[in-house]
DNA sequence: CTGTTAGCGCCTTCAG
DNA sequence: CTGAAGGCGCTAACAG
């Protein structure tokens, strides 16, 4: 990059891209055929150990880079797995996405990041692109795809596994929790704890969506009908949660219990507890969704929900692993549960 | 996927993936040459708006995606940017990846996320695979790289954007801010602050490390040498805060202000602050490091280092669009600075 | 504005 | 164990 020799007079300075070594230079360089050079790489077994000898020697000289696009496009195996997400900012999906690609790599295989972000239909919009590249395997967020998408999906013919949810009817394959389950649990727990009078502070996301329902059953099931709710943004911050505290407090309702959708939100109305000299959990039960990494180290330490957000992606890459290496199908339908975590807010 | 029709007997029961529409399908289709399907996609201008219609009908019809593997092979062009990072969780990481995803797809391209984890020596096994699929850019987190990874780097002939850290000696280009001079401005303000007996909580990452250096040479310019500091591996947690100041408390040393690399670090800080009953700022100054969502809601709200993470990687996307459009270079070296956010703690 | 020709770099298939 | 032929699906370059 320093110095670039000053180019002889020429038209059109611009800088073709200079052709790399291919797969008969390498070859050509080690006395043998392209084919050999291509085993080598694919399937050393089938060579001779002083031929692999030869040609890696060449390929070390040449720095010989092979072009996956021309092998993926003749073999029809691109090694490549796709994930649609709507955007990293959501804490759950970055240790899935984790997972997803250390056992993705383990394997050979890359990952082709989609953000399609909200709202879901977005989705629809970046399959034809990501669909393009012809992944191996596809894995998506959520459940809850239009049925564009979903055929479009089906056509590809190639493995599908949605996440976080669970389905009875999978595009082809999932991995997830039931969230109402989730719901219903905090709702049964607290209830356990001799909380009566709740208020909901909630994401208006699908999934959380759920889970709020799954709750709402289970207070209903108790004569709980009345249950004031705060809803928030897609996003939730810390200060959302306080700001859905205080939006329930001005309503003049009692409360003895908060749940909210996520310990993001939890730990915001912890603050404003704080804040306001309200005793947790004394006076009001806290619990959240996830347990992030700061859950255990609030004031008091947050009750929440536990899963195993990093298990979701490896499991996922597993049923695909599965299919594409031409194993037998997995299981359609894999659930990951959850735990209650009680600690000191409830 | 439901009901297959049972295939008449055959020796060979596996699905050979059915092979999909390609461009003569549509072709054929629409009574017209491959080429010209393709210019529909790739240069509509070029071609009667009737003709295109007939073609957009037939790629419809036939559920046409394009194979993208076969189009770059040829036109040497991938549309895929990648970026090799070492893992999400570093949640400073987060909002970059989402600034260059979101910067990217805006444009047409799309995102191998290349997770390499620690230590930084991986990247270079990564590397070869991420190249062998032919992106049009590479994004590298850091500027520390092995020699091999340069050379490499350099010898595929792309736009590489280096990110984070600022350096004279890019490989290519650099958007960052410097280090060093972060440590130096936290210092220096703290200095302004009256405080004068320091501890460090500090993660063992070159990145942080740097920022250390800076810190302690303002520190020893002014005659304070002696400087307790705990070290905390790679991965800060609210958990090691709290560990890191009690370990420093442990020494004996009297203080009056901690300097964290990390403000998930410093809000451990904070809550063992409050655990032990050390009132913060009066007794203790905090500051962290990032400005962290949370950051502004601590108890109380915790003066930081404001970087805009997500600017990062839009800056980052637009030094590769502007040389792989063909535009002509963009600076090479970018400087995105930071911001002291003053708020509680100090 | 549309078509023809020729190959991108590699791997499958079949032959030695 | 190694090689020759052929083509994956598409687009650059050149004609018309």
């Amino acid at each position: 990059m320093p110095d670039t020799p000053p180019e002889p007079l020429s038209v059109d300075a611009g800088n073709p891209r200079p052709r790399s070594a291919t797969i008969k230079d390498v070859a050509r360089l080690a006395g043998l055929s392209p084919i050999t050079v291509s085993r080598v790489l694919n399937n050393p077994a089938a060579v001779r150990p002083e031929t692999i000898a030869r040609v890696r020697e060449a390929i070390a000289q040449t720095g010989y880079i092979p072009n996956l696009l021309a092998g993926s496009l003749v073999s029809g195996r691109s090694r490549l797995v796709a994930a649609i997400i709507p955007r990293l900012s959501n804490s759950m999906l970055v240790d899935f996405v984790q997972g997803l690609s250390d056992q993705l790599e383990a394997r050979g295989y890359q990952l082709l990041l989609g953000l399609s972000g909200y709202p879901v239909e977005q989705e629809e919009k970046l399959l034809p692109a990501i669909l393009s590249r012809r992944p191996d395997g596809v894995v998506l967020s959520g459940t809850d795809h239009s049925d564009e998408t979903r055929q479009i999906l089906q056509a590809a013919g190639i493995p599908i596994v949605e996440t976080w949810d669970l389905t009875a009817n999978p595009v082809d394959m999932v991995v997830g929790l039931s969230q109402e389950e989730v719901g219903a649990a905090m709702a049964r727990f607290l209830l356990g704890k001799g909380r009566r009078r709740f208020g909901m502070i909630w994401a208006c996301d699908k999934r959380a969506r759920k889970r709020y329902d799954g709750a709402m059953a289970v207070l209903r099931a108790q004569g709980i009908e009345l249950v004031p709710t705060v809803e928030v943004s897609k996003f939730p911050t810390m200060g959302l949660g306080r700001l859905g505290l205080s939006e329930l407090l001005a309503g003049g309702e009692a409360f003895d219990a908060v749940m909210c959708s996520s310990d993001t939100l939890a730990q915001g109305v912890l603050t404003e507890a704080a804040a306001r000299g309200i005793s947790v959990p004394q006076q009001l039960a806290v619990m959240g969704f996830g347990d992030f990494d700061f859950s255990e180290h609030t004031m008091p330490p947050l009750s929440t929900i536990r899963v195993d957000k990093r298990r979701i992606g490896v499991l996922a890459a597993n049923a695909l692993l599965a299919r594409m290496d031409g194993g037998q199908p997995a299981q359609r339908v894999i659930d990951v549960g959850f735990e209650i975590v009680e600690r000191g807010t409830t």
